[in-house]
RNA sequence: GGGCGGGUGCCCGAGUGGACAAAGGGAGCUGACUGUAAAUCAGCCGGCUUACGCCUACGGUGGUUCGAAUCCGCCCCCGCCCA
């Protein structure tokens, strides 16, 4: 075994205050707790020049990271920069038994390979915030899988089933009298001996993951481990302002969407999530964040105008300033009615019905559903509004004609080359 | 293992032989209104079709019937209570 080199790094109190922005765990006492195990190991870490191993898993239960995955991900960057090292944990075994934090019913299961296949593109979409050269890359089958029944009979025992019962989520579905399946308590195991796998120092996650992260304490201690260290965060609201942002709820921003799309979905959010977007999302600091704040308390900033700020920030961090400028240009072009600059581009070789054309690129999902837009006025051609469900579509050479159906879905049809 | 109650469209949920593509609510979509969103109002909301209509659908499967989400057999699954 070879020991790496010592590093150095910043003084403890600098980590400090880096590290505990935001960090919310919804209990004081913990967070003092926390905050002091924190500050020893940062001051061990220095003396002997040896980081700490941070890490947070995320289960591949959809193919994109959405803004929501990104809270953490930003806190594994700053100890990153820092100088520790972090585990970019993917769940490929947890994630094919569905985790019941969040959930008020149990999440279907998948594979092993759906999910490895999901985790590929995951880790992709990390490298957008995390630094790839030092980041190390974990799956969890490699070591969940391997447990023999005993062992998981060991980890079963450590707790009872009050714990579990006691939570929220349990409770509640308890009472109703809705399922809830044994294998969903294995689920804060897992995550706990993935702590233990992984002989972690600090594991962090979002609020609803604290019971999780206190079980991997709990596992740590019984195998002669000293108990990680958790940090917490504010869950991120959906775009529908109150739901965690989530795929299955459909509420969410992709950080693999377009930087319209990007832009226009946090355009839309409720005036009332603004500051929670502010604080977990952007890279503005807490003066500026409580600055604008109080000029939309005060009615010097208007909630649309914030919400142009924050877009304009999030697509920055994605995908740069220029395509923030643009992103906004549209949005703005997208308000009065003309097409954004990334509107699809339909290549129509002969003329078309409408109809038939609006399946074929995929704005309406059936004929039957285009029938019923054209109907009801939701159609436009070239700023028109469609009234004839047979009408033909066809383009002249060199030119280029647009389609809207809704406010939201434009197409950009020119000529067949 | 036993008793009872259940499994319905994206979700919740009504429906116990024909009037059922299936009440109602939620979500979603379109339009009107509005500073975006929300709220509100109106419409839409399985597919194919100009339309008449046809096809697919009520856990699975096999029956009964002119006709089944609805009745019967078998199977699978969930909840409650008992053991």
């Amino acid at each position: 075994m070879i020991e790496p080199p010592a590093r150095t790094f910043p003084p403890v109190e600098e980590q400090m205050r880096i590290l505990m922005r935001g960090v919310d765990f919804g209990d004081e006492q913990t967070r003092v707790n926390m905050e002091k195990e924190l500050r020893q190991r940062l001051e061990r870490s220095r003396q002997t020049g040896k980081p700490l191993r941070v890490y947070c898993g995320f289960d591949p239960t959809s193919t994109d990271l959405h803004l929501g995955h990104t809270v953490p991900m930003r806190k594994l960057r700053q100890f990153q920069e820092l100088g520790h090292e972090v585990v970019f944990l993917i769940g490929t075994f947890t994630g094919t038994i569905g985790d019941p934090s969040d959930k008020e019913a149990a999440r279907r299961q998948q594979t092993l390979e759906e999910a490895l296949e999901k985790a590929e593109s995951f880790k992709e979409q990390a490298w957008k915030i995390l630094d790839p050269e030092k980041t190390v890359v974990k799956y969890n089958h490699e070591w969940l899988a391997k447990l023999t029944f005993p062992d998981v009979i060991h980890l079963a025992s450590l707790f009872t089933v009050q714990q579990f019962l006691a939570r929220e989520n349990f409770t509640l579905r308890y009472e109703k009298g809705d399922p809830i399946w044994l294998h969903e308590f294995f689920y804060a195991l897992m995550q706990g001996y993935d702590a233990v796998a992984l002989r972690t120092d600090v594991q962090i996650g979002g609020t609803d993951q604290l019971f999780n992260l206190m079980a991997g304490r709990k596992i740590m201690e019984a195998f002669g481990l000293p108990p990680q260290t958790v940090l917490t965060f504010p869950i991120l609201v959906g775009t529908d302002g109150v739901l965690r942002m989530s795929k299955s709820t459909g509420n969410y921003i992709g950080i693999n969407e377009s930087p319209g799309v990007i832009y226009t979905k946090v355009l839309n959010l409720p005036d009332t999530v603004i500051r929670n977007y502010a604080e977990l999302v952007t890279r503005w600091s807490q003066e500026e964040i409580d600055a604008m704040m109080a000029a939309l308390e005060r009615g010097e900033l208007s909630p649309q105008e914030a919400k142009h700020r924050l877009a304009w920030e999030i697509v920055s961090i994605f995908y740069g300033d220029e395509a923030a400028d643009r992103a906004a240009e549209d949005a703005r072009r997208m308000h009065q009615g003309a097409a954004p600059s990334d509107a699809p581009i339909f290549a129509l070789a002969e003329e078309m019905p409408i109809l038939e054309l609006l399946h074929k690129a995929r704005l309406v999902s059936s004929k039957s559903e285009g029938r019923r837009l054209i109907q009801q006025g939701g159609v436009r051609l070239d700023g028109q509004r469609v009234t004839d469900v047979g009408a033909v579509v066809r383009v002249a050479p060199g030119q280029e004609r647009v389609i809207q159906v809704g406010k939201r879905k434009f197409l950009r049809v020119v000529p067949a080359a």
